[in-house]
DNA sequence: CAAGTTACCTGACGGC
DNA sequence: TGCCGTCAGGTAACTT
């Protein structure tokens, strides 16, 4: 299984489904569910973040084929050939993997879509802070309207650039690296990749948002697109498990820099890399090279 | 409007 | 051995 709670081998942490996760997973699951019917649908009754919408699933999902899978921000959106569409948070500890019709539910598998072909698609969640959300074909027309209009720009959207992030920054006195985690203004960057690009940048996360310099914002652009690419391409090795998921367990084979490393060398200086909560976030940084 | 705090949820882990 | 507190963090609701 490839996203949510799986081991990183390198930095033996736990990977948590930031962009680059969710964009592998849509990459994953793409070739195995379009052109799919879905044949039946199961819930195990406990809510993720919000109540799962049962009957509205059964409605727009059964006996219609599905079309596209595709990545916004860091949700799944699943499309059919009505137009309805299924939108999928993993939350933390979201997982989504294919299985035979028979196989035993692993626990906390909470969804289940039975396709035409004889494979299930399932969701588990141990710590259901995922979602899912039916949208019909009208409410996916105006999705960006609705749902996503508080979602800031792509990372690798035209619209992610220096400039954009210095007039959304202006008034901000709050911390750079709190600043990249709102997905307000850009989305899909969460911890990891937060700390991770502003190392690149050798930019310190607590400087306040408001006091970088039009250049500065430029090279984090940069890193942080760098950063997040390095990263699916990494993700991308694994995608094969997804054929197996529940029988082999796929890494992301990515070495931080400096998430997870507090008390290590820093690979630039060899300084200590060391550790702080910023907003009630672990934070790790090099002090050598992140100064200001 | 900005910023800070809390709740949600469960498993891993350290200390005693 | 087992109990308890703490931590992990995406997101939204809430307070200041």
């Amino acid at each position: 299984m490839v996203t949510g709670y799986l081991q990183n081998s390198l930095n033996n942490i736990r990977i948590m489904p930031e962009l680059p996760e969710v964009e592998v997973v849509t990459q994953g699951l793409r070739p195995h569910l379009v052109g799919k019917k879905i044949v039946s649908f199961w819930h195990s009754g406990k809510p993720l973040r919000y109540p799962v919408p049962f009957g509205k699933i059964k409605q727009e999902m059964l006996e219609k084929t599905i079309t596209t899978v595709t990545r916004r921000a860091k949700f799944l959106q699943i499309t059919l050939d009505s137009g309805a569409e299924l939108i999928i948070h993993l939350g933390m500890t979201g997982n989504l993997g294919f299985f035979g019709k028979k196989s035993r539910r692993k626990p906390h598998t909470h969804l289940e879509w039975d396709l035409d072909n004889g494979k299930v698609l399932r969701y588990q969640d141990v710590r259901r802070f995922g979602s899912a959300k039916m949208l019909t074909a009208a409410e996916a027309k105006n999705k960006e309207k609705t749902i996503f209009c508080n979602v800031g720009p792509e990372p690798f959207s035209p619209a992610f650039t220096a400039t954009y992030l210095q007039t959304r920054a202006k008034k901000r006195s709050i911390s750079v690296k709190q600043f990249l985690m709102t997905n307000q203004i850009v989305c899909g960057i969460g911890n990891i990749y937060a700390n991770e690009s502003l190392f690149h940048a050798g930019i310190n996360p607590r400087t306040p948002a408001k006091n970088l310099s039009q250049q500065q914002w430029s090279f984090l652009v940069q890193k942080i697109r760098d950063v997040l690419t390095h990263a699916i391409e990494c993700g991308g090795s694994t995608i094969s498990d997804f054929l197996n998921a529940g029988q082999k367990s796929g890494y992301f084979q990515i070495n931080f820099a400096v998430y997870g490393k507090n008390g290590q060398k820093c690979s630039h200086c060899q300084a200590i890399i060391e550790k702080q909560v910023i907003a009630g976030r672990a934070s790790y940084y090099c002090p050598q090279c992140q100064k200001r």
